[in-house]
DNA sequence: TCATAATCGAGACGGTACGTCCCGTCTTCCT
DNA sequence: AGGAAGACGGGACGTACCGTCTCGATTATGA
């Protein structure tokens, strides 16, 4: 139908409105009034659809990675596990993935289920990824899952949030390559590579 | 002297007040005239000695934690990262540690300064302390001592940022393990551990 | 227009309030804040309206004021003048006036422009009242008119700022006669009255 | 004694301090730390002999225009009150004058005293000038003197207050004539003048 | 084809915290 | 001992946005 064609077409122009706010502004300094604006749009028409700026950054976020989150079934795991950190890494980089990381600071219950109802699922596309190679035996069994997902995710984060500063494709490289060699049936000498 | 004294103690009343009152609200509930007439002191005695409210939240974050990195020298590198990044979880975990995330991914300027000037000392003392141990041949030599770091830290502030969640002592100590096994000259056997 | 009645109404609850507060304390004591929330209203309503407190207990003073300084056509010049100063005189020592007083006072700029905006239109009005009877040979004419427009107001204005106190009818009726006798044709015996 | 030569000296380099910041601002923008520094004094020698800024302005009038309201035995009246009001008005439209002027309508008990001590003795001087006159048969008994005094006094703060305008020597001089002529014995031929 | 309803922009509103300013007091340290 | 220097508690200022609410103008529909 036109109307929800209209709709849609509206949201995402908001959408669009909040990208270009936030690339010439930090989050704490964008305001709801300036995006409806830019979206020429009324603020009613915005609180309408999100109850708060927060979730409106949110899903602004989610609308800029849907796409880059895909794994690629022609790449080995190390080869998408490599694609898909620098993806993410670029994307926290960007000033909507930093606001996204204050919202995330800021309040923690909607923290919470953005985190599982967005990015948990991710992750766990990412372990069952790995658990297949475990399957496949390209992997050795081990009991700590978590840690090695937080091994690949944190330091990604980390690197952001507090060196402010996107890691480069040899750095997450390296992690991932750090990550999987100890996993790898073959393990006895590693370390000794590179 | 006398005045120092007294200045010095109402220093310390004002970030103890900001502690408690963090202990009751988010960073973003937090009000400086509250913060005031906890301490029984004036909104302009705070704005003298702190430009922002942000930066008396960093600094009752460093007075709270100024203690906990200390080295025991009686214990082992493995024991001491344990007690450390233990000790460094609760401090974040704690609310006066997510104000300071909070502010940290606000306001990145002042969180570059904060970094440079508290956090990575820090890190750096944990370097050398690695370092030593590589000079005293426990461990091996290696190139990539940030990402050794990293992935330190990284996963204890995911853990703390995305699943809201203090890790716990076994989550540490497995991390620790990880990370310096494979450093271990006799590395050839690792992983098939616990 | 519904919406234009409710504007309207607002603004005038807002200047009751003004005056309201200024039944109970003086001009330097009376707050923004209070004056919103005596009305009933946000802050920022005052300030989207009137950009200084100044300038509100001026619109105050305007509001209370409008209806006073209108002549009665059926009353003669003395009779008029009299009316009018006394009216005046009142208004003044209303604690309005009174804050207006203060306001013309303190704020050079703003009062010239209330001055030149409100007052003089008044002032002019009377001149021309006297300028009839100069034409209708009720008076003669002469070539101080500024003078003689001082020397009724100036000392209204002077009791009540200096001697803080409002001049009574009596006081009123002589200064209006001793101003306008010189002026009469037949000015010959004058000051031998009463 | 020296000390209170001292004391002396310190008194009038503050009000000194005051009368040239007043030169630069406007009544209400003048601190008392701008005040002390000028003068090199600390804020509680200020207030150790005023206890309020206000009364620190109406001192520095009183100090300025203490000299200027002495009678000059060989003029007649009508020279006498011509040079006096000239000096008056340009005391009042001095920045100081203005700052008088701001604090008697602010500060309506401290106007009232010092209206009481200060000013309201000028004016009997005033009054008393024009009683001789009278006793000695230049002027006609009348029964309004508040009226006659009034008349010279209001029109020139009001010219000062609300046309914001020094009135000029011509000014002074017809008002007083005005004044006068009328009480004068040979008065029936009045307002032919000029 | 026109009334009638739904939708939306524009932006006023009540509210709250901000960071600034300056008051008048109080303390400290130097002379 | 007294005074400059200036920190202090207090409190109003005027600003900035929040999230809500009201109002017409503009479409979109159904009689």
């Amino acid at each position: 139908m036109a109307s929800e064609d209209k709709s849609a077409r509206r949201r995402s122009c908001i959408l669009a409105s909040v990208k270009q706010a936030l690339n010439e502004v930090e989050y704490h300094q964008l305001t709801v009034e300036d995006i409806a604006s830019r979206a020429g749009v009324g603020k009613s028409t915005i609180y309408r659809w999100w109850s708060h700026k927060s979730e409106l950054v949110l899903d602004t976020f989610k609308e800029l990675t849907l796409s880059i989150f895909e794994f690629e079934p022609e790449l080995d795991l190390e080869q998408n596990l490599n694609r898909q950190l620098l993806r993410l890494a670029k994307a926290l980089d960007h000033p909507v993935g930093r606001a996204m990381l204050v919202v995330m600071a800021n309040h923690r219950e909607l923290a919470a289920t953005f985190f599982k109802q967005y990015l948990l699922p991710k992750r766990v596309q990412l372990h069952q990824l790995i658990q297949q190679a475990i399957e496949a035996g390209e992997l050795i069994e081990h009991d700590h899952y978590d840690l090695v997902l937080d091994r690949l995710y944190g330091p990604i984060h980390y690197q952001i949030i507090f060196f402010n500063h996107l890691p480069d494709e040899h750095y997450i490289r390296q992690l991932v390559k750090l990550s999987l060699d100890p996993l790898r049936p073959q393990a006895q000498t590693l370390m000794r590579q590179e």
